[in-house]
DNA sequence: AGTAAAATCGTCCAAATCGTCCACGTTATT
DNA sequence: AATAACGTGGACGATTTGGACGATTTTACT
């Protein structure tokens, strides 16, 4: 069942962002925070937003977690739980379980290294040893597709001027669209415009978009190489171009290994997200609030 | 259209606004909603004066939905603002199309048929022709994949027991994602449970998960075939196997075409998705309309 | 038709929110 | 160091909201 969006009242965004009620009703006014007005003129926010805002601007959350945080953040007991809603074919429950670590402010970039991508590995693992049937990886794999959208939804809602962009996507004859949706989800969390080309991008062409549209970071995310040569060769090439237009190229992705990773250390960054993050971080530190003024009495 | 009048209690006005029974009331009596009411007192409100007011105090437009006053569906300006969303590399205005066509009460089936396929073929043409970067093609396909999961979303909610199943996908060799998408909204919409494996499904692991799972119809979505023959052969063998289990096997796409097509008589419906959903209602005639009133005692 | 459950009515009042104002820290400028 | 500019948090009366209450209406089911 569909949940209501859930809204809140000035007093509990207030208590919630650990500022003054007043401030809230300025934000509102100012256009930081977004709202609706009641005939009354009473303001509704959407808890979506101000969770946003809050990550955008790293606040401290305070101590109130208005949506039921009941999954700790174990990622552990994550993998299972969404481990069991793949195998029931449940795609409400997959849903839930990634809306709701996002509502209770834990992070994406945790959920996306610790939880998803283990498990998806997994999956493809016990597909390679025969122990599930093609037809359940790939079941499971749309599953985790349609509510990794979702989550991108969530994301997507409020966009900011003057974020940083990032585009990317998986190579010529890599078809794989989670790695990049991923990667997607982990850079809009932090802040970053970003562009996803999906799969089977030829890199020749992902040079020319770079020209176009003069992105700050580009991925490659290669999950499965047919010519690791040429890649090789394409690879060296779009590194040069991309630094031209003053943009950093990162790779990442299970085909990039071992030998073929030492041939590219410029630019790996194996199969951890966070350190993508971090990079991303690194060249587009998210902006201060200067959120100071009056401290708390006492 | 089959009722485009449909009367809202109070609550449900209330619970849609996000705000209280008694508020909905004093609105009603303030004369801020226009409300009818019966002989009894109670009042009965119109789903387009809510709506209305929603819009005008800058409601994000969130939950209940369904039946909104009827929409006439305008494929040529649709199919240009959806070109124009593609363009602008807006998600929010695709998906805004799509959910408000499906709010407006369309069916869409139509805004399958004649919006989105149209369009998105126009978009694999211009990037075969070369006047746009594989690149461009790309990224309209990932907002186009991105509004239809979100589409998909807004039907899986009404999920009611004891409906068919029907499973399917795009075979082995082709990558599309779209098709497959587009056909498990259409039977979501006419009441059926799908199970969508993706694009490069084996044809035999589709066979095993046709005796696993006795579903009632199966569709493959072919845009594009590597080894005609070997698929032919193949088809034919799993057409027996659907037929022995009571399923349907039905094939469409863009590759079946002219010869191909007409050596596999047997099950073709071309490119209309309209014959699919024709066939689909054959099989199991689409569920009634939700009665009001007193829920089921339980 | 009759019955009982569920939903809505009208009325009330406590609690919450509104807009406005100003004292108070912080930051930037002189 | 002094001062202006700015954002914050709280106080104020006026207004709005939302839930509780018993009485009534609507609806489903027999």
């Amino acid at each position: 069942m569909q949940e209501p969006e859930r809204y809140l009242s000035t007093a509990e965004v207030a208590n919630y962002l650990s500022v003054g009620v007043s401030t809230v009703k300025r934000w509102v006014e100012k256009g930081v925070l977004k709202a609706h007005k009641t005939v009354g003129g009473h303001r509704k926010l959407l808890w979506d937003d101000v969770l946003r805002l809050a990550k955008e601007e790293n606040f401290a959350l305070g101590t109130l977690a208005p949506q039921a945080s009941v999954g700790a953040l174990e990622p552990i007991a994550l993998r299972k739980e969404f481990e069991a809603a793949l195998r029931e074919e449940s795609s409400a429950a997959a849903q839930a379980l990634m809306q709701n670590t996002y509502r209770s402010g834990a992070s994406l970039l945790a959920l996306a290294d610790d939880v998803i991508a283990p498990v998806m590995a997994r999956v493809g693992k016990d597909w390679q040893t025969g122990r599930i049937d093609v037809c359940d990886e790939h079941q499971r794999t749309q599953l985790c597709i349609s509510a990794l959208f979702h989550l991108k939804r969530l994301l997507e809602v409020q966009v900011r001027p003057g974020r940083p962009l990032a585009l990317g996507g998986a190579p010529e004859g890599d078809p794989y669209l989670i790695p990049s949706l991923m990667i997607e989800i982990v850079l809009l969390e932090a802040g970053w415009r970003v562009v996803n080309f999906g799969p089977n991008v030829p890199l020749d062409s992902l040079a020319r978009a770079i020209a176009d549209e003069r992105p700050k970071l580009v991925w490659l995310s290669a999950s499965h190489l047919e010519d690791e040569p040429r890649f090789v060769r394409e690879v060296r090439v779009l590194s040069e171009r991309a630094k031209a237009e003053g943009a950093l190229l990162v790779l990442g992705g299970q085909a990039i290994q071992g030998e073929l990773a030492q041939s590219l250390t410029f630019a790996t960054i194996g199969q951890r997200l966070e350190v993508l993050v971090n990079l991303a971080k690194g060249l587009h530190p998210p902006p201060r609030r200067p959120r100071l003024g009056r401290p708390r009495k006492s």
